[in-house]
DNA sequence: ATAAACCCTGAAGCTTACTATAGGGTCAAG
DNA sequence: CTTGACCCTATAGTAAGCTTCAGGGTTTAT
């Protein structure tokens, strides 16, 4: 009923087209991403389309940053759609959005810390004896915690 | 001729101080970041107002995204100001800020396809049949590598 | 027939920054 | 005199995502 599968791949094939290494490919298999359609009668896997469909899958989720933890439920969801709704699969992004909202956040604050240190700094040729850099980052640091309590 | 130790801390008051776990202070003497001055008769570390500076210097540079690995670099830096010049230093700070920015800009376009996704899907209570997430997710991916040789 | 280029498994190693565990010494309070 | 809170060393484990290695089969070209 189904087209017929042309040919198969062999994992060195597939690999090559996706760009990324045999081992990777193998590492994906043994955390339950993705594993080949069967073996040749020499133990080779073997790939379908199903399973490049799939690979694709994993690298376009890789890319937008989820984890492989991660894309290994949206696998699930993916397989057994049915038995989840929109909003779950929603949810599951938005989480990630705000994730990754956090970390650019943390980035930008770095950032900006790193800008103000480099702008004050002359960059000569001089000895860095008096360079603000090293100063600044030698500052008293505000530990915070309690200052209390000697002994 | 310089002024006294009045006296010296160890390594849990150090710790609490800086808001940091005993164990990462003796993993920082085991990457060679930092080491108390001396130690007490029966070898407990022991740590001047010079380690305490030092330490701050260190969570300083942490803050701002450097690796312990870099932070040991510009300890160096630091400590032999008078052969290093404040051009080398501001090189340091320059090459981690595009790195930072670099990461960045990496999570924006995550963030940014993320969000398209995430827009056009309904997240309502009906099954994830038709979800436009895991439609796109599945969509044939660009293998950004060559794709003729068909054996 | 033999070397190159594939494929297999299982286990170990890498990176970063710690945390935990095992086994044991030291010190002050009750 | 023992309990608890410290301190010490050395080693192993953690997370994530691979990579490398050891040891061995297969296929294809020369
Ligand atoms: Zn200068
Ligand atoms: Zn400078
Ligand atoms: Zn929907
Ligand atoms: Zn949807």
């Amino acid at each position: 009923m189904v087209a017929m599968q042309t040919h198969y791949l062999k994992i060195g094939q597939l690999a090559a087209r996706a760009g990324i290494s045999v081992e990777s490919l193998r590492y994906y298999e043994s955390e339950g991403l993705i594993s080949a359609n069967c073996r040749s009668e020499n133990g080779y896997r073997l790939y379908s389309d199903e399973s490049i469909q799939k690979l694709g899958f994993i690298l376009h989720a890789k890319k937008i940053g989820f984890s492989l933890k991660e894309i290994k439920r949206l696998l699930g969801l993916r397989l057994n759609r049915d038995q989840h709704t929109c909003e779950e699969v929603k949810d599951y992004t938005g989480a990630k959005i705000r994730e990754i909202e956090q970390k650019i956040a943390d980035l930008v604050k770095m950032k900006s810390a790193l800008v103000s240190l480099h702008e004050a700094c002359c960059g000569g040729n001089e000895t860095a004896d008096n360079c603000s850099i090293l100063q600044t980052l030698e500052a008293p640091f505000t530990f915070e915690k309690i200052e209390s309590g000697d002994s």
